[in-house]
DNA sequence: GTTACCTGTATACCCTATAATACATTTCGC
DNA sequence: GCGAAATGTATTATAGGGTATACAGGTAAC
């Protein structure tokens, strides 16, 4: 759709400006600041920002009324994939979405000191990695690379990788998976990862990094996660726990057993749409998510 | 220390390399690939890969070794705080380490629809809005953005905000602050968040929107946070539960007591250093966190 | 030694993205 | 109706970012 080739400057601005469209953080049909204050605000030249603004508008972002202004139009923002902290997407089959995955890579390799750091490998053991992207209805919204010791990995082929979810695999192959420890971060795409999302090299990303271990403590899966944030992001319910002068969150413990109940409460923010109806209460419906 | 000005397409390939090394996915004391292969890589000209290269070598992050290669300097992957999901930054003041804020905006104004569906106000209803940059060590690490509903707005004054957190003042004020819902996603930084943490235009940051209610389902804060994912990250331990063929992750619920004792076993990924023992099971250890 | 591959260095060119400026036209509030 | 402010349009000029190319010098593997 937008043209081939681009200015960096005029594209940094129209990448920063989509965001805060897409997202919501630009509401749909307010004005935008007109394009002198604009460029003003990024201390570049008018000329730029309208390029910038041709280009959302030939997205049909955004709507240019000559004399009047520059409006954000509606019904652009995209609603992620709410994914529960579970991270588990069943619950994507349940609500009719075909998934898919895309097997990019399958190996035997060294593993990056920091992998095998942290699933505690002999020094000189060997992983299998495996890249994978995960599709929602078609369009690409996760980068996986998982690395398995290697007396685990040979327990399934490479087919196996490209039908069933890997954690299936290893419970199959008689592996007890117990305990994880994940964090959550962002980054920026790089050229692989951008090509295989389908976005600009420099588009923001969220990042996942989990250990898996067995009950004896032998790691057993590290994955590191790439997301579009536009397509899934991280999902979960609080509860204010503890004595007064000690008080903090506690996640609320999902019941394991699934309802066919599609997300009723999704939190609003700059990130997404609004709902019309006032929030109900979550302890006045059944989550989902498993 | 970087140059004042320099070229885009320079500065995108010298971020994304300088994101990678700081995360530890390129291993300390590894080589590059040649300039040239760079440069095919990512589709430029040699120049400009040289050119992001002597940024990077004038950051110190990599050594040039002529005839040989270039190799990412050893010790420079920075360990981001790591936070619990539950968010609470007290574990940062048991470890000594000075945190502050700075108010950058206090104010009541009409908040975005997005805002107001989600915190359940009344059409016309007003907030007071608050941007407030969280430090640790003299370093920001986060922008927040908090709206809350005026008629509880009003029970605490500005000075009060720009010294303790605003989830206290809310219980100090009556509120009973029961259940929250959050999502992360990750966007890029735009001119003013970018000022205020001290980054580049254009850099990935976390992104947290919370939304607390009481007891009767009002909303009582709706927080908007972006995090440096360098400086900050999420954290969380996992366990596996459910029967078979429904099996899933749930958060492993952290006692509300406290003790001093320190994180032990981070994550490693791409994104943090390498330990050099064996990781200990989560069991075998207290986390401290609250 | 020889070869291959790497970084260091220099030059020259292109050309286009950006800025600066001016003016026309539309809309909206007063 | 008038004026402020917005977008549309056009022109020009320049800086400098990016490329292509060539060669020198160092290192390491064989």
């Amino acid at each position: 759709m937008a043209d081939a080739v681009e200015p960096l400057k005029a594209r940094r601005i129209y990448l920063l400006l989509r965001e805060r469209i897409l997202n919501g953080d630009l509401e749909p049909g307010s004005r935008l600041p007109g394009e002198l204050s604009i460029a003003a605000g990024y201390g570049i030249s008018r000329v730029t920002v309208r390029r910038a603004l041709d280009t959302l508008a030939s997205d049909g972002l955004i709507d240019r009324r000559p004399g009047s202004g520059t409006f954000v139009r509606e019904g652009n923002s995209v609603q992620p994939i709410v994914a529960d902290l579970s991270n588990v997407l069943s619950h994507l089959v349940e609500m009719g979405r075909r998934t898919g995955v895309r097997l990019l890579s399958f190996a035997y390799v060294n593993p990056p000191e920091s992998v095998a750091a942290s699933l505690g490998l002999e020094p000189g053991e060997r992983t299998q990695r495996s890249i994978r992207v995960r599709l929602i209805d078609g369009a690409p919204f996760s980068y996986l690379v998982t690395h398995v010791p290697e007396r685990i990995g040979v327990t399934y082929s490479e087919a196996d990788l490209a039908s069933t979810p890997l954690l299936g695999l290893l419970e199959r192959s008689g592996v007890v998976v117990e305990e994880a420890s994940q964090s959550i971060g962002a980054t920026l795409a790089g050229p692989d990862v951008a090509d295989a999302l389908g976005l600009e090299i420099g588009s923001p990303l969220l990042s996942l990094t989990r250990v898996v271990w067995d009950p004896s403590g032998q790691g057993v899966e590290h994955l590191h996660a790439l997301y579009r944030p536009d397509r899934y992001s991280f999902h979960m319910d609080l509860v204010r726990t503890g004595a007064v002068g000690a008080r903090r969150w506690n996640p609320v413990a999902k019941p394991a057993t699934a309802g066919p109940e599609p997300h009723k409460r999704i939190i609003k923010g700059p990130e997404s749409p609004k709902p019309k109806s006032r929030p109900v209460r979550v302890s006045n419906q059944r989550r989902t998510s498993t």
